[in-house]
DNA sequence: GTAGGGTTAG
């Protein structure tokens, strides 16, 4: 014990006890044998030989490569360590030796500086509350007086121990404060999402110090992304240039991104254009913000222009890239992504491998996800979830729900995002019982109040199974008032089981909350149709003019040999048109055989044109066919769409993927559909 | 032996 007391103050003169060395060595399995044995033959332990003792540990190494300050002495670098890997007997050992110390014992193991430093840097590294407590109760007992520099670890260690509060009162008793205590308050108010309280607080700073950092505006900059309100952050620009410190990176890397974030993407541009030197950072946040926007192609063509120039990219970038790939659907791009990534080194990246994980369940490569999954050393909450929802939205929902249990039983905690994809999976796979269960044990087991989108995904499954009154129940009894998401829930159940006086209710309370929402017209429309109620039908396209809403194209599209082609309805621009038209032509004959009846009622109403064939020439039908004559027989087929697929094109995909048995993949806007011998995953409800 | 700051995934 001593020992170890006497490792921590570096004062190392002193003859280990071997038993806590061999307590030591047990603890820690990953230190060679033959390392400890030789060590504790060691007569006499010096700064040297303990030095070398622990740099036997390739985890040590690494934390001495990771540190960015490097740490100085091993006793830091095994407090680090050890906490690193067993927090609580740290803790233990420290403990002792502090009382052993107050008890006025020999050995003159006193906690002093270097053991307080090592023991505050473990606690930011671990952001451990109890630890935070646990340090600083220590040192007040001890009546230790940290000098500033320490104060500012101190206050940094609550900060990123997530107690803001204790660290407001602990910034408001310092009895010397400099702009780091200042910039460390306010970032960790930032942080913790109260931006108006750190508005004060800089408001203060600048009327007590009047002075700020780079570092200030950084954090200000960020405060008003996080408020979304522009107009602090041009203040906070025109500040910026004022003082002088625009041109620091840190500081155009932040308006770029509060830029993108509160809906500018020019300025941002404006601002990234302006960058003297265009760093990793500055590049992945711009192309974060085009992606943001919905501006995929322009986020890749930056990206591709980062890596012309020779930018060192980073596994933000694949990150950013690979997510905004997961959008498009797009293969080629996604590919070339993942081999940088590993490439480069990022292989045990989580949010990178995640991103990958969502990436393929999205482009319907849901086992090549659960291969990701299964490789990846690290998981978190977020890699759990993004699997769950890919299984949830293939339509294979019992994997989804075993995967959940899995998850829990590991012991980890599920999130509120966690449950609306286990919930939604049950409801794609008409898993009531399961379903109902899960939805119990929120509130119950995991202390999770339902939201709204839980409750739409359990309207959806009553709706599924016809139970139209039971649904409404659950719309009404809900703790809050209704959202559109459980209206739409309730129309789309409505549409499938034609009850229309529902349906119409339902749609009256859409057209209230989103009136230029054009998708909820349609489904009433379909609602009237399927249900032989055309003149009612006749109505909301009378409504519809009025409210001089039209249907957006609706357009699909394929990549076929690394390039995406797209297709609008009845599009003709493709150089190969003739030939995809006749291979529709011809298939749509083919599937007359199998029982195929082009029926008008799922007709997507394209108001001025209102005729039977007009469905045949549907996007997605265009860029299936496009997808028929350009790749070999049965290779598999993967389409995305902007809009719903409609009844007909859905009847129509079945059957063609029964007659050419390819494997069709069609993700439309809500969900994916995987057509395989003539059935669909969706389970004809969508 | 001198801190504090920027970008990513469900």
């Amino acid at each position: 014990m001593r020992a170890i007391g006497a490792l921590f103050a570096l004062d190392l003169v002193s003859i280990p006890t071997i038993n806590a060395f061999r307590r030591l060595a047990t603890s820690m399995d990953k230190f060679s044998k033959v390392a400890s044995e030789e060590f504790l033959k060691l007569p006499r332990i010096s700064l040297r030989s303990c030095e070398m003792y622990l740099s036997g540990s390739h985890n040590l190494a690494y934390f001495l490569r990771v540190t960015p300050h490097p740490l100085r002495s091993p006793a830091r670098a095994y407090c680090l360590y050890a906490s690193k890997r067993n927090f609580v007997d740290c803790f233990h050992e420290i403990q002792d030796l502090i009382e052993g110390d107050r008890g006025g014992g020999s050995g003159g193991g006193v906690a002093g500086f270097s053991t307080y430093e090592a023991l505050v840097n473990a606690c930011i590294g671990l952001k451990s509350i109890r630890g935070a407590r646990r340090v600083h109760g220590y040192m007040m007992r001890s009546g230790y007086e940290a000098d500033l520099y320490l104060a500012n670890r101190v206050l940094l260690m609550h900060v990123k121990c997530g107690m803001v509060g204790d660290a407001r009162k602990l910034f408001d008793e310092m009895p010397e404060r400099n702009l780091t205590s200042w910039n460390i308050t306010i970032g960790g108010l930032v942080d913790g999402g109260e931006y108006w309280e750190a508005f004060g607080l800089f408001l203060m700073m600048w009327g007590e110090v009047s002075d700020a950092s780079s570092r200030t505006f950084v954090t200000m900059i960020r405060g008003s992304a996080g408020l979304g309100e522009v107009f602090v952050g041009r203040q906070l620009h025109s500040c910026v240039l004022k003082m002088g410190v625009h041109s620091d990176m840190f500081v155009s890397c932040t308006l770029i991104d509060m830029y993108s974030k509160c809906g500018f993407i020019e300025d941002a541009r404006r601002v990234f254009d302006g960058m003297v030197e265009k760093t990793v950072v500055g590049w992945n946040s711009i192309i974060a913000g085009y992606a943001l926007h919905g501006c995929g192609e322009e986020a890749l063509g930056l990206y591709y222009q980062m890596r012309d120039l020779g930018v060192k990219m980073d596994y933000f970038t694949f990150s950013i890239i690979i997510s905004i790939c997961a959008r498009l659907a797009s293969v080629e791009h996604a590919k070339q992504a993942h081999a940088g990534l590993v490439r480069q080194g990022f292989v045990s990246d989580v949010v990178a491998n995640t991103a990958l994980v969502d990436f393929y369940s999205k482009w319907g490569k849901i086992e090549d996800a659960q291969r990701v999954f299964d490789g990846m050393s690290v998981k978190n909450v977020m890699s759990w979830n993004a699997l769950i929802a890919g299984y949830g939205n293939h339509g294979r929902g019992i994997e989804a729900v075993e995967m959940f249990e899995r998850m829990v039983s590991k012991g980890l905690v599920p999130s509120h995002v966690t449950f609306l994809a286990v919930l939604s999976a049950c409801a794609n796979s008409n898993l009531s019982d399961e379903g109902w269960e899960i939805f119990e044990s929120m509130s119950r087991d995991h202390k999770i109040k339902p939201r709204a989108m839980h409750y739409a995904c359990m309207i959806e499954l009553l709706g599924r199974e016809g139970l139209l009154d039971e649904a409404f129940s659950l719309i009404e009894d809900a703790p809050f008032s209704p959202t559109k998401n459980m209206w739409a829930a309730l129309l789309t159940a409505c549409r499938i089981h034609r009850n229309f006086e529902l349906g119409k209710f339902a749609a009256e309370k859409l057209y209230k909350m989103e009136p230029e929402k054009l998708s909820n017209y349609i489904v009433l429309l379909n609602v009237y149709n399927s249900s032989g109620r055309f003149e009612e039908a006749k109505s909301v396209i009378q409504t519809l003019k009025d409210r001089r809403l039209r249907l957006l194209p609706a357009c699909s599209w394929i990549e076929v040999g690394k390039k995406p082609h797209f297709f609008l309805f009845g599009d003709k621009s493709h150089v190969q048109t003739e030939e995809i038209y006749k291979k529709l032509d011809a298939v749509m004959l083919e599937i007359r055989t199998e029982g195929y009846v082009p029926v008008g009622k799922h007709l997507l109403p394209d108001v001025e044109e209102q005729e039977e064939h007009i469905s045949s020439y549907h996007s997605e039908k265009l860029a299936i066919a496009f997808g028929l004559v350009s790749t070999p027989s049965f290779t598999p087929l993967q389409v995305v769409q902007g809009h719903r697929i409609c009844g007909d094109c859905h009847d129509v995909i079945k059957l063609i993927a029964l007659v050419t048995r390819r494997e069709i993949v069609v993700r439309d806007a809500s969900r994916f559909h995987h057509f395989k011998d003539g059935t669909c995953s969706c389970r004809d409800y969508w």
